[in-house]
Parts: structure tokens; C-alpha cells; sequence
DNA sequence: TCTGGGGTCCTAGGACCC
DNA sequence: TCTGGGGTCCTAGGACCC
């Protein structure tokens, strides 16, 4: 037996634990450059606003409903999703963190009513973090997560549904109402190509022959069909697993034709995954460079690889990885061509120590290790890209666009909202201040916490 | 007249997820 | 003018091994 335990609207909701005011009013939360919706408010979504939209079409419209509309603060996200696992985790001893704001318990065998176990989980997550989350509770993986689409489908509802309380008619007619599309694993592609087969339902899928999809569309396919009858083919993953690839790319907050602005942008893309190559004890034996060109049409192009490049010997540093991608850049550059963004690919990655070393080169020098510690150090307690190369640039007038970020309530002492009698919140003029880097708010004294003293959103530090 | 059987590795492409 | 940024798994085919 699965549950499923997934936030409602995460990101809004995050927002609204820090800023209170947000509650019962339409809001959005805009991607990276504040390019899409990524998150709606119910509110929001009454207003006709799809996932994904693009938002410079709904702007206009959103000042007139005064919709508010921020930018994504992925720390801030991060810190209270790692809150919300730890309360969820101490409900079944195993539990698998499936993305940033659902994670699957093993509900098997735990001598209590199901049902009534979720409704203390959504219980204890409100009163303990603010913070809504449906239930879904089925005897696989797949069922568990139509479960909580089923509960999240009446916002006012008991915010739990479990497939196994349910008489065999009920179940029935609850897997006849949901659209196969939206069973997990059914895509797009695949919801027309099912549809043209006369297949509808979730419970037509369910009830469909398991070797004849196979055929048609591999094993995966016939795994969600036992899964829908309750026979449970995806286990649990417990143990976060080792990237295989990791990837960090964005795309610029202008268009960037300068070589060494490239470089720049691909050397803190480097920096990046490099810290997140050595987080999971990892080590690249290859890199790739991506490259974007102007979009195609009304679409972004995809980011094409350029140059692949194999390192004789697996690394962790972050200055070789960049001397590496640096020259991929050069070598790929064209003079005249406008780039819309770039990122980086670490690939054929090991365990740190496992790969064999080259013959006929030196070992790594042993300070290697411990230079890339202090960097690491340094950064997780003053922020990513207080110590860098030189060559990630300091101006970075290709940043993102972040117009609307709230501050990291929970992980800068200098964003805590201070109150004082009279006043707004101190807080939200440095919101706009996102592109100082992150030394300059460190280097800044407390008087300077003053938002008539803060320097102006795209001012230079320097 | 008659020409086996069992593997691995790599890549590209297609689908899916949040 | 303006459309994100990550990931996974599976399959098929080709090259190669003994």
C-alpha cells in the first residue's frame, strides 16, 4: 500500500507562509527570467491561467485583476520542501522523495486505518509548516498518484482520497471518470495514439489486454496496466540515486554575442555543476557545452551539444572542468551570431576513488580535494558564487531576469522580516536588489539593511 | 551439401516526469 | 521584446567480441 503526499500550488503556497497577505488572492509564480507560470494560485487558475503560460501574454491582464505575479526563489523552496520530507518521513519508515514537493510512502502493514493516517499527515504538515497537501493512497505507485489527483480535483474536499476504502463499484466508476491522460506515465503522444484505439479511460486502460500494448508501445506501457489493477511493478526507491548526468544551462537575460561574456556565462554554469557533481560524491570523465541560438520560429530552439569533450582522468575540480569548457566555447564561437543562452553537461560521472587512475599522468595533486572542500564550504554558508574564477565575470550583464523574487526568508539573516512601527517590512525594497551579488549584501553592515540605502536594482557593486 | 550462437557497448531517438 | 530547467527509462540498430 502507496501513498502519495504532493503540495498543493508548492511554490504559492511557500510564498504565502512568509507573506501572509498573499492568502485568498490570485498569484502566480514565474519560472527562471520570469519567462512562465510555473505555479498558480487557485485563485489564479480561476482566472483561466494555464500551467506554463508564457507570461508576457498574461501581463497586461494580470495588472487589470491585480494578480500578483513573483519570481521564482528556489532557496527558499528548497529549504521548506527539505522541512516538509523530514515531517512526512516520520510517518512511514520508508519513504522515496520523488521531486521537490511529493514524496511516496510505504503505508503497508502499519496497523492503522489508511485513510485516517493521511488526514494526520495533512494535519500535521498545516499546523507544523503552513503548508496544504493532498493524499493519495492506492496498492501501487500509479494508483496512489491518480488518488491524489483525485483528492486535489475538489479543493475543498477532504484533500485525501484512498482507492483501497472504496466498494468495487466506486472504484470502478472513479477510474471510468479520470481522462487516460491522466494517468502517470500517459503522456500526450501517447493519450491520442490510446484514444484512437478506443481507449479513454483509465479504466479502459486498466482493463486493456497487457501483451498486445506491449507490443505496440514496450514494456512500460504494460507496467502502468498491472499497476492500474493494483499489481505493483515500480518499487520504492528509498536511496536518492547518483545523477547520471548532470546538467546546468539558462537562458540569458539578453542576448549575448561577446566571446568572452560566453565564456563568462558557461564558466558559472561550470561552477554550478561542479558543486553539484562533488554534493553527490561524484566525479566527470566528460563534459559538453550547450549553445542556443535565436529561437526558431515561435519556439525556443533546443539547446544544441557542441563539442564533446573526454577527460583523460575523472575530476571533481571546477577550474579544470572550466579551462575545458572555456576552449569548447572558443572553438564553437562565432563572431556575429546573437546566443540566447548556454549551459554545461557533466557526463560519465563515477563514485569519487573508483575509476582507475591514467598510467602515464601524475596523480592528482592531493590539495585538490581540499581546495574544492573550502570552495564548497565558503559558498554553502555565504551563497553560491561568493568565491569563484575570475573568469565567471563580475558584471554578468547577461543575468537572468528576476523582477519579482521575495527574499530567502529562511536561509539569509539579512532577509528575516523586520517590522518596525510605521514601516513596511525592510524586506521588500531588497527584493528588487537581486542582482547585487551575494558578497555585497554579506559585506553590508545591518545599518545598511535600510531600503533607502540600498543600491539600485542594476547597479554595479564595483 | 553443408556456413552458430551468445554476448557487450555505444548512440540516437522517442517517450515520459516535475 | 518578452516562452524554464532540470531529469529518467526504453528500444533499435550497428559495430564489435569469442
Amino acid at each position: 500500500m502507496f501513498a502519495l503526499i504532493d503540495a498543493n500550488h508548492f511554490y504559492v503556497a511557500c510564498e504565502r507562509v512568509f507573506n501572509p497577505r498573499l492568502e485568498g488572492r490570485p498569484v502566480v509564480v514565474l519560472s527562471n527570467n520570469d519567462g512562465c507560470v510555473v505555479a498558480r494560485s487557485p485563485e489564479a487558475k480561476a482566472f483561466g491561467i494555464p500551467m506554463g503560460a508564457p507570461w508576457f501574454l498574461w501581463r497586461d491582464r494580470a495588472r487589470r485583476h491585480r494578480i500578483v505575479a513573483l519570481s521564482s526563489n528556489y532557496a527558499l523552496y528548497a529549504d521548506l520542501s527539505a522541512r516538509l520530507m523530514a515531517v512526512l518521513g516520520s510517518f512511514s519508515p520508508r519513504q522515496e522523495v520523488y521531486s521537490i514537493d511529493e514524496c511516496f510512502l510505504d503505508v503497508a502493514g502499519l496497523a492503522v486505518n489508511p485513510t485516517a493516517y493521511g488526514h494526520a499527515m495533512r494535519q500535521r504538515v498545516a499546523r507544523g509548516l503552513g503548508l496544504p497537501v493532498c493524499v493519495g493512497i492506492g496498492a501501487s505507485k500509479t494508483l496512489a498518484k491518480l488518488a491524489n489527483h483525485v483528492a486535489k480535483q475538489d479543493p475543498t474536499g477532504p484533500g485525501v482520497y484512498d482507492f483501497g476504502a472504496q466498494a468495487p463499484a466506486i472504484h470502478d466508476a472513479q477510474l471510468a471518470a479520470l481522462d487516460i491522460g491522466a494517468v502517470w506515465g500517459i503522456g500526450p503522444r501517447w493519450a491520442a495514439q490510446l484514444h484512437q484505439r478506443g481507449l479513454h479511460t483509465a479504466r479502459d486502460l486498466r482493463d486493456a489486454d497487457p501483451k498486445t500494448l506491449r507490443q505496440a508501445f514496450g514494456v512500460v506501457l504494460e507496467r502502468i496496466v498491472w499497476e492500474l489493477r493494483g499489481v505493483a511493478c515500480l518499487p520504492l526507491d528509498t536511496l536518492p540515486t547518483p545523477k547520471q548526468q548532470i546538467i546546468a544551462s539558462r537562458t540569458f537575460g539578453r542576448p549575448v554575442d561577446a566571446l568572452e561574456e560566453l565564456q563568462a556565462a558557461v564558466a558559472q554554469h561550470v561552477a554550478r555543476a561542479a558543486t553539484r557533481l562533488r554534493r553527490q560524491g561524484s566525479q566527470a570523465q566528460a563534459l559538453q557545452v550547450l549553445l542556443r541560438s535565436p529561437r526558431d520560429g515561435a519556439h525556443l530552439a533546443p539547446l544544441p551539444i557542441t563539442g564533446m569533450q573526454r577527460l583523460a582522468t575523472p575530476t571533481t575540480d571546477t577550474a579544470e572542468l572550466t579551462q575545458v569548457a572555456t576552449r569548447i566555447v572558443a572553438e564553437q564561437y562565432q563572431p556575429g551570431r546573437r546566443y540566447h543562452g548556454a549551459g554545461v553537461m557533466l557526463l560519465d560521472l563515477t563514485p569519487v576513488g573508483s575509476a582507475p587512475r591514467d598510467l602515464f599522468r601524475a596523480a592528482p595533486p592531493p590539495r585538490t580535494a581540499a581546495r574544492m572542500a573550502v570552495l564548497d564550504q565558503i559558498n554553502a554558508r555565504w551563497g553560491q558564487g561568493t568565491l569563484r574564477l575570475a573568469r565567471e565575470g563580475f558584471l554578468q550583464p547577461w543575468a537572468m531576469r528576476q523582477n519579482h523574487r521575495s527574499p530567502a526568508y529562511t536561509t539569509d539573516w539579512n532577509a528575516l522580516p523586520v517590522v518596525r512601527a510605521g514601516h513596511e517590512p525592510a524586506r521588500s525594497k531588497r527584493s528588487t536588489t537581486s542582482r547585487v551579488p551575494p558578497e555585497t549584501r554579506i559585506a553590508s553592515p545591518p545599518s545598511q539593511g535600510d531600503p533607502t540605502r540600498s543600491p539600485p536594482p542594476g547597479s554595479t557593486p564595483l
